[in-house]
DNA sequence: ATGCGTTTATAAGGTAATCCGATGAATGTC
DNA sequence: GACATTCATCGGATTACCTTATAAACGCAT
């Protein structure tokens, strides 16, 4: 029986106002096309189920049976669809964020905050972690995207460039490396060096090795967190490096950033997510107004 | 957010079985057809509810959220239109047919039983009650129809022949009616003779003085039901008329039946239905199979 | 009994949805 | 890189649905 869900509305229309040209009407369609519709319903169920007259219309048996069913069953399904609805109108919807603990306590904030002044009803939830955990908890679909640095390539798994920025001294104010106009790394050689555990220093090791031979970088101490490394610089006991989207950490621990170059060392981060796997109406909304909020918000 | 039927029946399948192709297979539509359904779908929806590649299939966070709940409205109409499919080919029914108490205790259990015998998932109900009580039980739709003797018309039911038959002389045998070969109406006159209440009586007397200007019926006694004015015939105390219809009761009493002349006077049987209403699947199966038993059948 | 206003049914024609068969593009395996 | 298989697209055909116009039916008033 192969029943349409236009035929069923007409149906339930009909027996809610007692009238085809009213049924019409609240179907947006014209008389004719109404009766065209229960008549094709009769035919295809193989029983009548309206009986009418131009002057008389009454539910038979059977569609007295039926309307209240079919009824419950429009109804349900104009429930999931108005809930689709909302979901593609952003009027309900949740994202969730893994990140690293620093980008989850500088950037991340601003932009939920920013997101949230346009989206009040989607909902945020940014899942800090340490920067190896990001890519797994995105594979696992615990998370809608990942945000963090580069990392090994995996094929499951998108990476959509973010941003590129370069490394940056932060020292204490009054500090001797504040005095000088244009800071190279080899500057900061002489001074104790704190760095961050992992890869963080791997990297940057290579990277300064690859650009110059000799230039070589000997942490004095490597921390798990780089608010941990940014209390000691403001305690004397060195300096460091970070990206200036931390900035504002930076800031808080009454720090300096100045550029470093010879070399200009960069970052690149990224929006991870799965391949081939499409992200709700919410997340692609957040993963694009990220996007804009950082190509709109030079650090 | 127009969607069909067909497209979300395509949605499910996709879901069910994991495969664009496995999924046409089972709706019994080409792979094309269906992948043009889901385009459709997602195009209505505005949103991705299936990821996919040439190789891979998931539903997205959407579409996992929306499989359930539609899989649960088409499982609840594909039970309602089972069932309509059930009523439609009598594998379930119920009938209610109101008749007088003669028509209840002779003719209509003989059809009910042989009905029964070809559509034994029906259930028919038998209302007996007194004649004037069919045709309001009829338009009340306590009843799906009615059977009965004729009266006054009513606009807002239809009367459909059953039978036309004429009166008999009913008296026990060895009775002196009984020696007559050809009985008139007149041969009763020096009978007491025994009759019913209401119509039956006066539409009787009126039918004969029509034909007869002389012949006056002048019952000595009135019973409210046939039952009464048989076992009083048997008794002795007098003779009565009947429908043949009603000649297994007759029997039942050990009386004899005899064709009346002069005049022949017949009444008709109608089934009563309300007018511009249709019957169910298993009503108008019960009304055409009495109909049909009654042509089959004669008295 | 007749005329009238209004409602449902039908006809003709057009558009949208659905379908088929053929084939292109993509993809995982060997 | 070749291959088998699956999903996407295309062109054409059919079916479902729609509109406008109009016929048929019907209850009411006269």
């Amino acid at each position: 029986m192969n029943v349409s869900l236009r035929q069923l509305r007409a149906f339930v229309a009909v027996a809610r106002t007692g009238s085809f040209t009213l049924a019409a009407e609240s179907l947006f369609i014209t008389q004719s096309a109404l009766s065209g519709l229960i008549k094709e319903l009769e035919q295809t169920l193989g029983l009548k189920v309206i009986d009418r007259s131009t002057r008389r219309i009454h539910l038979s048996d059977v569609g007295r049976n039926l309307y209240p069913l079919v009824d419950k069953i429009l109804h349900d399904l104009d429930g999931i669809l108005d809930e689709v609805a909302s979901l593609k109108a952003l009027k309900k919807g949740l994202v969730r964020v893994a990140a690293p603990q620093l980008m989850a306590s500088t950037l991340l904030p601003e932009v939920i905050a920013a997101y949230a002044r346009v989206h009040p009803e989607v909902t945020i939830r940014l899942v800090d972690c340490v920067v190896e955990s990001v890519i797994s908890r995105v594979f696992s679909g615990e998370v809608d995207f990942g945000v963090g640095p580069e990392r090994e390539p995996n094929s499951d798994i998108a990476a959509d460039t973010l941003f590129e920025l370069p490394f940056m001294a932060v020292f204490p104010p009054g500090h001797r490396l504040a005095a000088r106009p244009d800071l190279r790394w080899a500057d900061l050689m002489g001074h104790p060096f704190i760095s961050l555990q992992g890869q963080f220093t791997e990297r940057l090791t290579g990277d300064l090795r690859q650009a110059v031979r000799d230039l070589t970088l000997a942490p004095t101490n490597e921390v798990a967190f780089m608010s941990t490394a940014l209390a000691m610089v403001s305690a004397g006991l060195g300096v460091t490096v970070c990206i200036p989207y931390a900035a504002s950490l930076v800031r808080l621990y009454r720090l300096e950033m100045r550029p470093l170059s010879d070399p200009v060392v960069a970052r690149r981060f990224y929006v991870f997510t799965r391949d081939g796997r499409s992200l709700s109406p919410a997340a692609e909304s957040f993963r694009a107004f990220l996007h804009a909020y950082v190509a709109e918000h030079p650090f």
